[in-house]
DNA sequence: TATTGTTATACTCTATAACTATA
DNA sequence: TATAGTTATAGAGTATAACAATA
């Protein structure tokens, strides 16, 4: 939060650059006698291009992933809460005494990680934990009243996150989207 | 890579958890005094259910581009690159003589973190960073021979990498998906 | 004064390994 | 021996702020 001291700043001009902080690469060229090149640099004012990537889908998938997380946060903003930690309580909130690993493998996150959060959502009194009966290894999740009521308010939200989406794209592309990744809802 | 000691265990028992090692947040309620509902647990042996994430399309565009991602970084691993490594060097192929920043807003990220990953390719050979001569605060991006080498390597890989996710999701699904993120590549 | 690129810093995720208690 | 949960740790990625050099 409280920068202490910042950067000396270095700058494209004459002195040579040193390779990477981490150095785990050699550099092999000398840089002087390639720098001589720029005549047909052309400063790139034009529309840039994306080259090969504008023809892979996965790149359009992560820009749209970065898009609707971005919105998601902004809404999820005024709750405190995560888009990891929605998606537990949402499991919690339909599988009512789920233990840990189960969420972990359903949302193919790890076990450590969820620990974790799983311990923030306890210390913000939303989920209650509670060791199992039966089976003493164990841990037994359930919402508390204050996480069902939180996940209530923020339900809207959420709607309101994917309508955002659908005004996006367009209504057909979203039902044509929805037809599409339904594959990835359904699996491990 | 070499954990020096491990953590020391703790089980769902007998005696209470601690908030997290954070403790941003408080913990209110005494463990005991509720501990004792466990008689209605079901240890959900069923198969879970998703809740309010099956209906959230930026659930199902997460899980689609985890997916992506795992098996593109399997193709990309043979190569020592990573999917943001794989995306500035397009970047610099389709546009020669562009400079950092606008690559930064190019592909949404930030201009800090660029600068250490064209540090680690510039190392690794494959890109050459050059002052240009027409305006010294920048610097000027190209490929070296060894990276449009490598690109040229790499490219098939990609291809075969977006050819899973068709035949995951079926050609039609691919088209349809392919159309309905257009949107997404043409604008910040 | 604004811009390009840098460094430093902090925070979040993720992934892995080791450990305890339990089964 | 296997499993649920934990801890410690390291590595990425991300975000921000401050700085030098240049424009």
């Amino acid at each position: 939060m409280e920068p202490k001291k910042a950067g000396v700043g270095k700058r494209p001009g004459d002195r040579p650059r040193r390779a990477g902080r981490a150095a785990k690469s050699s550099r092999q060229q000398p840089r002087a006698t390639q720098a001589d090149k720029p005549a047909r640099a052309k400063p790139a004012a034009s529309p840039l291009a994306l080259g090969d990537l504008s023809q892979l889908l996965g790149y359009s998938l992560r820009r749209a992933q970065l898009w609707v997380f971005r919105e998601f946060g902004r809404q999820l903003s005024a709750f405190d809460i995560s888009p990891a930690q929605f998606s537990v309580l949402c499991v919690i909130d339909a599988n009512p005494g789920v233990n840990q690993l189960a969420i972990a493998q359903l949302l193919s996150i790890e076990r450590a990680g969820l620990g974790r959060l799983v311990d923030h959502l306890e210390g913000r009194g939303l989920v209650r934990r509670t060791a199992s009966a039966i089976n003493r290894r164990y841990y037994v999740l359930y919402l508390t009243d204050e996480g069902t009521a939180l996940l209530g308010r923020i339900r809207p939200a959420a709607a309101e996150s994917d309508k955002r989406l659908a005004a996006k794209i367009g209504p057909h592309a979203y039902r044509e989207l929805r037809r599409a990744l339904s594959v990835f809802l359904q699996e491990t």
